[in-house]
RNA sequence: GGUCCGUUCGUCUAGGGGUUAGGACGCAUGGUUUUCAUCCAUGUAACAGGGGUUCGAUUCCCCUACGGACUACCA
């Protein structure tokens, strides 16, 4: 095969939701694997439907995910403009050349005018199509029933008019879909698909075919939404006289629970993200939240997205964006649309948080901690002491309890009491734990903690061990309401290693507290 | 309604004429950890239904059912 080139189209009508993100992502991964060209184009030919911000936020979305495109609006513009918006003459000579060629024609019908029609037939149980059916009978006003004058002074007289598709009669055509093989469709059912609308902008079908040939798209990867429209498509490339690129139709992402297609509510109202970043709504100054703000990182994002319709054949899950590269091929993708799994996302990401290393995740975690401290600093004397606290003591706290968390997020809740002293203790556990002996036991082991000059988790271990046998103290009497003191809780790592890394001073501290609150 | 596409555990999926139908998420149980979590082990659960073809079908064909997409001067 030669020079891959395929392209991602997106409409700049609003923030790209995670489905789009999986066909860019396709697409991505099939122009890397075969050493080809990743393109970005925008299809911006509906006016109405324009954002003002969307085109960046795409940008910005692939940018995040590390898949951005190797040419678009500003980047590698060799076959620019890749803004349709601004290739409107191109188009307007293509529909021009379809019309002189007898592939299309002018059509006067308004809106209002085809709906009536559409209702009538409708009324009558039959299906209203603008195609050989009626297009020269009945109401239908079009250059194919007006004579060469009367449209010519039409068209003089300023009348509306839009270009329409002569979808051919009678005939069985055989398509080719590299994911769903053979598809066939009789062309009798076919409507004459308006090409060129009458505020001078092209519709999607003719400058999204116009742009791919002119953009030479060696391969068509697109949602399944798409495939009605393969049939109009490869007749289009036939009667501009092109050859055809060839077209993949991705299956698609489905809600997780009920019917239909995953849509941009879903998230609210099952609890996820569908976008990958935020985004607000300028109009209505909605915010609708992205897998980065939650938390996600954009390997979890790429690994689960490139799993949905796809799978390598073997038994890993967990990929790189390099492996996906080279694990990448379009015949391995699925037929059958996929329902999306949020709580697998979520185990996607707990994966990825315990590859990263410790100083990265000790990055991310700062500006949480600097928030919570700002908090509890007011009402808690003991915070200040721990105030700022060295990068390194960080770092070990993100090792010491990166493996229970899935985000970042997670990290204070499981770790504040490295920062902070307990304010409260658990009141279950206070109440099975905190025996009546418990103070003087308590006491007790201050005296031992006390004496310890190497106050390191095993030299404290070792000590306190010894200490427990020889005056035959149980485990269960001491260890547990320790760790209430520690933690407040009966939870977190080994602790010994929290004793140490608190200090022996906080350590005695906290235990004399807990005596005295308990 | 019409056209096209699809259908393996609850979910993502592997497999493909003869298999104990495999893995992952989830869930459950057990072990490790005198905590919690992790981790490990085990368990749970599927070929939509009916007809063919065949010695044999979950796998191939047809029908039905169900699901989905499309059916705009939206993409």
């Amino acid at each position: 095969m030669s020079n891959i080139r395929v392209r991602f189209a997106p409409s700049p009508t609003g923030p790209l939701h995670i489905g789009g993100i999986r066909t860019a992502l396709f697409n991505y991964l099939f122009a890397k694997k075969n050493n080809g060209t990743f393109i970005l184009r925008i299809e911006d030919t509906d006016q109405n439907r324009y954002v003002e911000n969307a085109e960046q936020y795409i940008k910005d979305a692939l940018d995040w995910c590390g898949i951005p495109a190797d040419e678009t609006v500003g980047k590698n513009e060799k076959f620019g403009p890749y803004r349709q918006s601004e290739r409107k003459e191109i188009y307007k000579k293509y529909a021009q050349e379809l019309i002189d060629s007898g592939n299309a024609y002018y059509a006067f019908d308004t809106a209002e005018e085809l709906d009536k029609e559409r209702k009538e037939h409708e009324e009558k149980g039959k299906t209203f199509i603008y195609n050989w059916h009626n297009r020269k009978r009945g109401r239908l006003v079009n250059s194919l029933v007006l004579s060469a004058d009367e449209v010519k002074i039409r068209i003089e007289n300023g009348d509306k008019y839009v270009v329409r598709f002569k979808s051919p009669e009678g005939e069985i055509l055989e398509m080719n879909d590299i994911i769903r093989g053979k598809i066939t469709i009789d062309t009798n059912v076919l409507d004459d698909k308006i090409l060129f609308k009458s505020d001078g902008m092209p519709t999607y079908h003719l400058a999204n075919i116009v742009d791919d040939h002119l953009m030479e798209i060696s391969h068509v990867i697109r949602g399944e939404e798409w495939l009605p429209s393969m049939a109009l498509h490869i007749l289009l490339y036939r009667a501009f006289g092109w050859d055809s690129p060839e077209f993949a139709h991705l299956p698609l992402i489905l809600k997780p629970t009920g019917k239909g297609k995953l849509s941009k509510r879903d998230g609210d109202k099952l609890g996820f993200p569908v976008f990958p970043l935020a985004y607000t709504n300028e109009a209505t100054n909605e915010v609708s939240r992205g897998y980065k703000e939650d938390g996600y990182f954009s390997e979890t994002v790429i690994n689960f997205l490139a799993f949905l319709g796809w799978n390598p054949g073997t038994e890993q899950e967990l990929f790189s964006l390099d492996e996906l590269i080279s694990a990448f091929d379009l015949s391995r993708v699925n037929k059958s649309g996929a329902r999306f799994d949020p709580d697998k996302t979520k185990w996607f990401n707990q994966q990825y948080l315990q590859k990263k290393a410790d100083t990265e995740l000790a990055e991310l975690f700062k500006p949480f901690i600097a928030n919570e401290m700002k908090q509890s600093t007011s009402d808690n004397e003991i915070a200040s002491s721990y105030t700022p606290r060295k990068d390194e003591y960080i770092i070990k706290v993100v090792s010491l309890i990166k493996e229970r968390a899935t985000f970042v997020a997670d990290f204070w809740e499981l770790s504040k009491f490295f920062f902070i002293a307990p304010t409260e203790y658990d009141a279950k556990a206070s109440k099975k734990q905190w025996k009546e002996a418990t103070p003087q036991i308590m006491k007790d082991l201050v005296e031992v903690l006390k004496s310890i000059d190497d106050f390191s988790s095993q030299n404290i271990e070792t000590i306190v061990k010894e200490w427990l046998t020889k005056n035959e103290l149980g485990f269960g009497k001491v260890m547990p309401p320790f760790r209430l003191a520690l933690v407040g809780a009966m939870s977190g790592p080994h602790l010994f290693d929290i004793a140490d890394m608190i200090g022996k001073d906080e350590t005695v501290k906290r235990i004399e507290v807990a005596v005295e609150k308990l």
